[in-house]
DNA sequence: CCCCTATCCTGAGGGC
DNA sequence: TGCCCTCAGGATAGGG
């Protein structure tokens, strides 16, 4: 969002193609095509995990990167890589084209208010970056869940935005197990949690990414944000802290790795 | 309200 | 080398 934002904003769209319709979610292709044709983009934004583009006409191009997903900025002319779903035409030259091989992503147009009502968009929960994140009320959340913290955490109505990766990096600098119930944290746990995660989050957005596997910038270039993970990606190798062997499991169905030893 | 599981989907990696 | 299997996971739906 930050690469594209400085590219985007002021440029109108002069073509639309949408090469496999089923991504779009909201509403149906024609109206889609006439809401975003000769639209200019006024602002590009972010709400959790949600890209909004905002146009001219109050109408907002969304997207969800789900697992796979890219936003890039190319040369009209750059051959079209597989999995090439939706390019917009900017009559600026440039093409902004998304990208999803796995297709867990999806692209919507309209106002927020909008989306949310018709089911389009979720309801989601307080932003870690945000200045006020400590005081959203989240506290209280999780300490009236009964569910594990990292179950929690990876609840999009609870905290928008945190993902598998940074959901087992918050816990594991929080000194925290992900299994324990959000309810019987101390104070002292959640006011560790609760500055570990945007902390996490920050670090990773200064790194450009986590390219684990498919994430790339706006220009299509891989981040170094996975190199610096203390436990993603690392079960049965050492903590880094104690040197112990970190225990790799599943929460929630996801893969979670953490130092039984540091983590209680 | 909560949990668990299946589903969507492709590509990477391991075993043979 | 090629084939098959498993695994990865964000969100959601359905069953318990």
């Amino acid at each position: 969002m930050r690469d594209l934002r400085p590219h985007l904003v002021g440029a109108r769209v002069g073509r639309v193609d949408l090469l496999r319709p089923s991504v779009l979610r909201f509403p149906d292709p024609d109206s889609f095509r006439l809401g975003v044709v000769g639209r200019r983009v006024t602002s590009v934004r972010r709400r959790g995990k949600f890209i909004h583009v905002g146009l001219s006409g109050g109408e907002d191009l969304v997207v969800h990167l789900g697992m796979t997903g890219t936003l890039t900025l190319q040369d009209p002319d750059q051959p079209l890589q597989p999995h090439t779903h939706l390019r917009l035409g900017l009559e600026e030259g440039r093409e902004l084209r998304y990208r999803d091989p796995r297709r867990f992503g999806r692209v919507l147009l309209g106002r927020p208010e909008q989306l949310q009502s018709v089911g389009a968009l979720p309801r989601l929960g307080p932003e870690p970056l945000a200045a006020n994140f400590a005081a959203s009320g989240v506290a209280a959340v999780l300490l009236r869940s009964t569910r594990a913290v990292k179950t929690a955490l990876l609840d999009q109505a609870v905290v928008a935005g945190c993902g598998n990766i940074y959901a087992d990096e918050a816990c594991y600098r929080a000194r925290i197990r992900p299994d324990r119930r959000a309810n019987t944290l101390s104070r002292a746990q959640l006011g560790r949690l609760l500055e570990a995660l945007p902390a996490v989050m920050r670090e990773a957005v200064r790194r450009r990414g986590a390219s684990f596997s498919d994430y790339r910038d706006g220009f299509g270039a891989k981040g170094e944000a996975y190199e610096s993970l203390l436990v993603y990606g690392r079960g049965g190798l050492p903590c880094l802290r104690c040197g112990s062997s970190l225990r790799q499991s599943r929460i929630g169905g996801r893969t979670t790795v953490y130092c039984s030893r540091c983590q209680r």
